[in-house]
RNA sequence: GGGGCCGUAGCUCAACUGGUUAGAGCACUCGACUGUCACUCGAGAGGUUGCGGGUUCGAGCCCCGUCGGCCCCGCCA
């Protein structure tokens, strides 16, 4: 029986693993020197593993001046191999910050299996030390990766796949791979494209994500499906964006949105769990995307806080005023949130929101206080006197209101709410909000030409019941896609699909997709539609945030074993970069000098 | 495509309004030290101030360009 998993012919013991029980065990054991500490006759080296930290004393009473000396001479990072006896610690010599520190390793033998030049950056860092620089730790990824909180993280990622695959396997979901090497798609993000050896002047393209595929696998009768794939998309990145990133795809027939919404918030709830983070008892409440962008101006509210946005137009209306009348007689409403004590905030701080407010696309904010029963505010004076209770505002409080048209409404309030909630000191720490968002439109249309776009993607079911809108007003459509939102965050989206060629023909006509167009594009999902499609449909989770979220990490790099920088450039290999005239010549590729 | 911030020793940072030989801690090298755990103490070495140009008597500092990183907008069906 070995007395680790991790146990090998080279090691017994894994350096973080001993404890008090393993007293008087002789043990061979290997890792990284984290620390060392010469005191002259007696030398401490700090190992460290996977499993951690622990400490190795090589004494001249027990060890050979030889190895007392090869001790005193490694520097750190330095690979060794050590034996000795696991000894508990006198009391005064024990520490306490160390979950092996209630023993020590007596070394008697010591080997350097792998020599190490001084790392370019620290691994070991003291108290109140900084981390080096970013484009450091990138470039040597090797090191960085082995500190403590990146291994927690990247065990943290393993922990959460492996409860994925058991999840979805135990609910009767097959784990099938698709290809990576697929057409390109016109629609959407841009793709990575793969020129064609075999077939010159054509390309493959790396996947946005497997959504054909998965759907076709519906129509030959898998049943259910699920992936953890990796996606590419070729735009420009964020803290929380990269061009290749991982989702949990999945997939399943003969289902409504009900089925989908069960099964995967009860997937989340595992995770959640996994994760060691709350996830509030009972069902996941549902709003629907008017309701989400009525009261909070995006279609992912997050609801730790209220500040919920309120229509008070029937306030202005009539009102002397021109900032409102000339919203109002636009088309538009006057909107806005009330804030609890916001009438003690200074000039200058609503200036500092105002300022957020129209960096989104607002004139400005309109502001109305309540101090003493009386109505105060530069748009007071144009206001009846039942106006401070037709606001609702009460004592103290602070309304902050936007005169426009709703889609710049909208995007004012939301980063005003956000704002306002971080300034008041309102989102509690440690809260999950979970929201389902429901009904989102089928359609986008463009504020210019009018042209209809998928909001999600063309082959989402419409509603059956505004099915008869699709002829008459299509933009009212809503479709049957849902999005589940963690404290404003989006973690995933889906929808039934399109299981009845038919409708999905009218969708790509909406759409401007041509039959040739969608032909050439789609028209392996349309034969497949045709050859018998079972009513289905699914949902996708960005991995890669579920895991940072999960960590506490804020940028997706520090859950990503090998990320790439903002410019979708990785520091530690140097991709992308050029390749010999003869490879591209093989590729039937010219580059314009 | 656009906006903002940043780049000084291996690492983290300092250097007044543009002014003498660009400093400190850690790491590194050498020496001392038998219970440390960010060991301690002494000494030493270490710099094309990202790169290129300009302004100036004089540039780490100001200006222009460029490279790289980070954050944001656009973009991300």
């Amino acid at each position: 029986m070995p007395a680790s998993p991790l146990s090998t012919s080279l090691r017994t013991h894994p350096c973080g693993s001993l404890r008090a029980e393993h007293t008087g065990q002789t043990v061979t054991i290997g890792g990284w020197v984290h620390r060392a500490r010469d005191l002259g006759g007696l030398v401490f080296l700090d190992l460290r593993d996977r499993a951690g930290l622990v400490q190795v004393s090589f004494d001249p009473k027990t060890a050979s001046a030889e190895v007392c000396a090869l001790a005193a001479s490694v520097g750190a990072e330095t690979v060794v191999i050590v034996e000795g006896v696991v000894a508990e610690r006198p009391e005064a010599m024990r520490n306490a910050d160390m979950s092996t520190g209630a023993v020590e390793v007596r070394g008697s033998s010591l080997r350097v299996v792998g020599p190490a030049s001084t790392p370019a950056i620290p691994v070991a860092r003291g108290r109140n030390e900084q981390l080096a620089a970013e484009e450091l730790r990138l470039r040597h990824r090797h090191l960085d990766l082995r500190r403590e909180d990146l291994q927690r993280n990247l065990v943290l990622r393993h922990r959460l796949m492996q409860r994925t695959r058991r999840f979805l396997a135990d609910a009767g979901f097959l784990e099938i791979e698709t290809p990576i090497l697929t057409k390109p798609t016109p629609e959407g993000a841009r793709d990575y494209l793969v020129p064609s050896r075999v077939h010159p002047g054509e390309f493959y393209a790396l996947p946005q994500s497997p959504q054909i595929y998965k759907q076709l696998l519906m129509v030959s009768g898998y049943d259910r499906y699920f992936q953890i794939a990796r996606c590419f998309r070729d735009e420009d990145l964020r803290a929380d964006r990269q061009p290749e990133f991982t989702q949990i795809d999945v997939e399943a027939s003969f289902v409504q949105q009900d089925d989908i919404v069960d099964i995967a918030e009860e997937l989340i709830r595992a995770l959640w769990v996994e994760g060691e983070s709350s996830f509030p008892s009972g069902r996941v409440r549902r709003m629907s995307y008017a309701d989400a962008m009525e009261g909070y101006g995006i279609d992912r509210p997050d609801l730790r806080y209220g500040l919920m946005i309120s229509d008070v137009s029937g306030v202005f209306r009539g009102a002397d005023f021109v900032v409102t009348r000339t919203a109002l007689d636009a088309g538009g409403r006057v909107r806005g949130i009330r804030i609890p004590g916001g009438a003690a905030l200074s000039r200058k701080q609503v200036d500092e929101i105002e300022a957020v407010a129209k960096s989104a696309g607002a004139m400005g904010l309109l502001r109305l206080k309540r101090v003493n029963g009386v109505l105060e505010g530069p748009p007071a004076k144009f206001l009846g006197d039942g106006a401070v209770d037709a606001l609702g505002l009460a004592e103290g409080e602070l309304g902050l209101y936007v005169a426009a048209a709703d889609h710049v409404s909208h995007a004012a309030l939301d980063k005003v709410r956000q704002d306002v909630a971080v300034r008041m000191n309102l989102v509690p720490a440690g809260v999950n909000e979970f929201v389902w968002v429901t009904d989102f439109p089928m359609f986008e249309r463009d504020a210019v030409s009018g042209a209809l776009t998928a909001m999600h993607h063309p082959f989402t079911s419409p509603n059956p019941d505004d099915v008869s809108l699709l002829d008459t007003e299509p933009w009212k459509a809503r479709a049957v896609a849902y999005d589940l939102v963690l404290n404003g965050t989006e973690l995933g989206g889906g929808s039934i699909r399109i299981s009845d060629p038919v409708v999905q023909s009218k969708i790509f006509g909406l759409l401007g997709i041509d039959d040739e167009t969608a032909r050439t594009r789609f028209g392996f999902l349309l034969e497949g539609l045709r050859a018998g499609a079972p009513p289905h449909g699914g949902i996708a989770f960005g991995f890669d945030r579920i895991t940072m979220l999960l960590a506490g990490a804020t940028s997706l790099r520090d859950v990503i074993a090998f990320p790439k920088t903002t410019a979708a450039r990785s520091m530690f290999e140097g991709a992308p970069s050029p390749v010999s005239a003869d490879d591209l010549r093989d590729l039937h590729i010219k580059l314009e000098s």
